[in-house]
DNA sequence: TAAAAATTAGGAATTATTACTAATTTTGGT
DNA sequence: ACCAAAATTAGTAATAATTCCTAATTTTTA
């Protein structure tokens, strides 16, 4: 992978998310640094980082993908009323081990919970 | 929700299904039976259920949602390779309890495990 | 059995994302 | 530093999954 100076804004502005966007949020913010970063390198380089494992790809929580700059191992969950998404951290929650009975090779697993987060519960 | 027959023979359909198709392949198979239903409604159909807990909606699997007629709480393992969706029966995971901080109503949570199947483990 | 409410088909619109292409930038050898 | 090869880009078109819209039909209610 070589060097680019937009992949290299991209990473810094998402490193400046304590939560995660999607790459059209993100998009919006890279858009105010620098004007000529189209939404095909976002995402490709958005994709590219998280291969390599430099950040985070999370599906699941809304219709788009989420993009995480913390690498560490943690889970994710998402407010059913505000959508926000907050992370859970791994010592926080007893490790899922699946039964090894050889049938699968698992490489990695992700937990989503659900429900209502603390703001939400004092305005419902 | 007012009965209809569109939604019977849906859920007729995906109930003869041993994995989780996505919407589009569920339409090929309705479209089989009845070839007057709508890809709208479908799509509102699969909704409604899951709403109302009929029938499971599974994100994160790959660009389209999944839908599962099996509401029994269970998990989920797809194949890297084959990209098949198995299912993880509930007593072979030690089920996360995430530490009860009060910060958090959790109404429930999805577990999914990647990796590669044995079929996979074969041929690779 | 007629009016009200819910649901439908079918197509247009939307959203998220990927693919394409010619131009630009980065890299590595000299 | 200079130049060719490789990688990356902007911008746009294309695609995939899903939702929205509207007039017509079906189901429910009483």
């Amino acid at each position: 992978m070589n060097y680019s100076k937009q992949r290299e804004t991209i990473l810094d502005i998402l490193r400046e998310y304590a939560v995660h966007p999607s790459a059209e949020q993100l998009f919006e913010k890279v858009h105010v640094k620098d004007k000529t970063i189209s939404k095909g390198t976002l995402y490709r380089n958005l994709n590219l980082l998280a291969e390599s494992g430099i950040i985070k790809k999370i599906d699941g929580l809304d219709t788009a993908a989420h993009f995480d700059h913390n690498t560490h191992e943690h889970y994710h969950f998402i407010c059913n009323n505000c959508k926000k998404i907050y992370d859970i951290e791994k010592e926080d929650v007893q490790i899922p081990q699946i039964k090894q009975d050889g049938d699968f090779i698992i490489t990695n697993h992700d937990i989503i919970f659900k429900g209502i987060c603390k703001d939400c519960q004092k305005k419902i």
